[in-house]
DNA sequence: CAAAATTATATTGTGCACAATTAAAATTAT
DNA sequence: ATAATTTTAATTGTGCACAATATAATTTTG
């Protein structure tokens, strides 16, 4: 890559994965509309029908996600009785964060989302797996990379 | 996968995509807080290094994004001095923005911001180079999907 | 050519993301 | 035990994203 083309926006990874990112929560929407949650929310209530209960820190350190990101939307979901929030009792500082009956009655209506967005996506199964693969190792990387600057602190 | 599967986080290529986008955006921060500019006004100023000037509807066809999104972030690139904004003389409806001359100076800044990010990212090239292909192949599925869904309408 | 349809942008409203700060509870150190 | 530190969430403020709507200019139709 010649020294002009480094600034093109054709060769910008980190613009071939912001763009890929928008695109496929738009392929979620339409389905995640007849549940009534948008993405992020639907990430939490992924990692929530996996534990039950979890503490707000934990949701975060799992969704790479901090607290004010995570409050407000943890209560929009509390408002449609889908999770609960109350704090701890052995240590008042934690929230834990749980799934309701209701928010666990929707687990069975998601069951087949993922199949859909595959159906809507109309990509070549292998490679997403291999996309799969590959973006977990660059993740790998970045979180190490993150500690760095962590401990730099 | 199992029928169980389907749901776990760990499992969702569309997390992991998601993810990276937000990482790497981190890891873009503290550069582009030098030029004194956001990741998507970065995003703008790269096209309109390439192009000079562009209508707003081309500029949003280029990055995917809308009037709503792009109207502020153009106001605040222009308050920066960094772009013009202005209506066409031809066509009074589209919006010609263009680089400024302390525009096309922060290029000069800019022009080793992709070596940086390499550096600290600290990830195999190659691993990036395969990334950035496949991506784009995903990435023009999409499009296709969204052209027909559009179609629909 | 006037009415209807289309096109381009702006505006409004909602919901993330995330940095920075605040506040309260728990832990550690003196 | 109390003061200092650390930990956990909540709050505040800024800037995207994007759906929905509004507005104004242009084009197409009857």
């Amino acid at each position: 890559m010649t020294n002009n083309d480094v600034l093109k926006l054709e060769n910008q990874l980190c613009f071939s994965i912001y763009a890929a990112s928008r695109a496929i929560t738009k392929i979620y929407r339409p389905f995640l509309d007849t549940l009534g949650i948008t993405y992020p929310q639907y990430l939490v209530m992924l990692v929530l029908w996996e534990h039950n209960t979890l503490s707000l820190k934990e949701l975060g350190n799992i969704l790479y996600l901090d607290s004010g990101t995570l409050t407000p939307l943890l209560k929009r979901l509390e408002g449609m009785q889908l999770i609960k929030r109350e704090r701890s009792r052995e240590d008042e500082r934690v929230l834990c964060v749980s799934i309701t009956e209701k928010g666990l009655e929707m687990k069975q209506q998601a069951i087949r989302i993922p199949e859909c967005i595959l159906d809507t996506m109309n990509v070549d199964i292998p490679l997403l797996v291999t996309l799969k693969k590959e973006m977990d190792e660059l993740l790998i990387s970045l979180k190490k990379e993150s500690q760095v600057e962590q401990e730099e602190k």
